[in-house]
DNA sequence: CAAAAGTCTACTAATTTGGTATAGTTTATA
DNA sequence: TATAAACTATACCAAATTAGTAGACTTTTG
């Protein structure tokens, strides 16, 4: 499962998107809106703008924007910088490998080789996947 | 990240399938190849009995045995048995389905589309794979 | 009946998750 | 230039999960 913070991410993000190079909106608006703690979404934004995702505003009038063209922010990127690697096993991952302690020859690793397929097909996906994609898909009728 | 357990879970099983209809294996023998505390591994193949996968045989010359040919025992079952829902949100799990909190609207939720993608090709890949299908690539040459 | 081997119940320590509280700092504008 | 709006930084904290351990108990041969 993505944790909770990943989540609020891309439903923050998704609101944002849809008010590109509209001005900043306030963390209070979006967590209204979007219904998420507003204190957790502070420490979540604050990330995504440490990442050069989003850009902030101080004082009066401030709040927070998008940078980045919406077409340009793929699912996976925000979840890696949220929670980390995407893959189920260290030994699979792209950036953050490690090896199985218990795992005798990975190189030969049956178990491995699984885990390394749902890895690329979910990275696949997943960058794909972007927050213009994602508003294109809500806006088409059912 | 998939939990030590269902890591655990597949090692001993890949353990077992190999030795299909040879008798029962003793944990202590399985803990020690495999590289798994033997109190923890205790557990886990308890859990696998009870999920009609394993079945074991005490006193002496007993141990455990797989039950279910190697070619139907899949992966996604051995994930699902241990760490539960392999979906990433728990409004696209099949059998533990519960709606986001914040979630306004699940129908024409952008975001929900996603990760059903993810889910469904993740279970399928999973699915694919069983102890005999990853026995099979290990005896390969790479 | 004794030793081998699985089973059951109950802990526990460390980490992660999902937050909250408080005290700042910066900036627009009246 | 004061002040209130708005973001920022630091420090907590409770609950859940993970990855085990300890020890007593039951069952089954030889």
């Amino acid at each position: 499962m993505i944790s909770k913070k990943t989540k609020y991410a891309l439903n923050a993000l998704v609101h944002l998107a849809k008010k590109f190079e509209q001005g900043p909106v306030l963390i209070s608006h979006i967590s209204e809106q979007e219904n998420i703690p507003q204190k957790f979404l502070e420490a979540i934004l604050l990330d995504l703008k440490n990442a050069g995702i989003l850009a902030s505003k101080k004082g009066k009038g401030g709040g927070y924007y998008l940078i980045k063209p919406p077409e340009e922010v793929n699912v996976a990127d925000v979840m890696r910088l949220l929670d980390g690697p995407i893959a189920l096993l260290p030994c699979v991952t792209y950036k953050y490998y490690e090896r199985c302690e218990e795992c005798k020859d990975e190189e030969t690793c049956g178990i491995r080789d699984v885990f390394m397929a749902v890895r690329n097909e979910t990275v696949h996906i997943l960058k794909q996947n972007t927050l213009a994609s994602i508003i294109e898909k809500e806006s088409v009728q059912k």
